[in-house]
DNA sequence: AAAGGTAAGTTGCAACGAGAAACTATTGCT
DNA sequence: AGCAATAGTTTCTCGTTGCAACTTACCTTT
């Protein structure tokens, strides 16, 4: 059995979502164009100027962005010159982890928030820390975490079945 | 007052710390490396040989992330050929980005969860996606967040003075 | 309609980083 | 002493990045 959690890791290195992920945004640039599409820039000029990248990689970056699904890019209907890049739904999944990134850099190297920071709408209060949380809201840290084939994970079903028989 | 917010916007994309956590973890294998630690290989030929990476780049890489704190380079008492990587509490922070990115991935990508999954040690319950929560635990979507100047958001102590002045 | 400007790229070229394979330097095993 | 294991380094090739200039389509002004 220890040898097949030690397989099941060494799976884990090719299986898992990650290089996946990475694909698709692991590249340089990549996160600081979405940044800025979260920030509301919408045209090729704006990122350019914004984040002073070379218009040969913003447009190789785009377009890899749009295949992706993760920008649309659309012409303008009142400007036939203009392109607009707007976030899809699978884009703007991509905030969370954005965050955390920034959280991180915030924590750890740079030390200090930036200016502005992101605040809940509703009530103008910082939005919390980004964690890893259990299914009932738990954060779990260093120790908490185990990885778990399908057979030894614990699912909403099974506690439904066992509430049902009781 | 709307050209402040403009401008706090342009400054957002210099100051903000996301340009620094890409320094410290946007090359390429960075973040792979760091998804190794977590499943707990410690040495180079483990990295090497789970990995795939050439020997060159992931000397430089270990390097690179030993030098920005996110491992520490150790090496071991009992074999002194052997060297351990091992994760410092900086590089443990990067957990809530990483498994970010990888259910991202999951959701978008690859469309299943890869086995082995992590779970909640003491109860082997899924973990929860990793989310953006406003202070008070609710999750915070598209049109939920705004960005703000030190003097608009409102913080614990405001609230804590009204409280007292009840 | 002509001229000039703006938006979104593309092309050419120099420099830098990634990758494969072979080599080196310690340390441990027998 | 001789051989294998560990953690690199070196060399060379090739792909990527970045800058600057050029292009194409469209809009605005006169």
């Amino acid at each position: 059995m220890g040898g097949a959690i030690r397989e099941s890791l060494r799976q884990l290195a090719n299986d898992c979502s990650l290089p996946a992920a990475l694909e698709a945004m692991g590249e340089r640039w990549s996160f600081l164009i979405l940044r800025g599409s979260f920030n509301g820039l919408h045209h090729f000029e704006e990122f350019q100027s914004e984040l002073g990248i070379a218009r040969n990689i913003l447009a190789n970056r785009l377009a890899r962005l749009v295949d992706k699904g993760i920008l649309v890019r659309e012409p303008c209907a009142d400007d036939r010159r203009k392109i607009e890049y707007r976030l899809t739904d699978k884009g703007y999944a991509l905030l969370p982890a954005m965050i955390a990134l920034r959280q991180w850099g915030e924590r750890w190297e740079t030390g200090t928030p930036a200016y502005p920071v992101l605040v809940d709408a509703r009530d103008s209060r910082p939005i919390r820390p980004v964690q890893v949380l259990s299914h009932d809201g738990r954060a779990l840290g260093k120790g908490d975490l185990l990885w778990a084939l399908p057979e030894d994970v614990v699912r909403d079903e099974e506690l439904a079945e066992v509430k049902a028989a009781e």
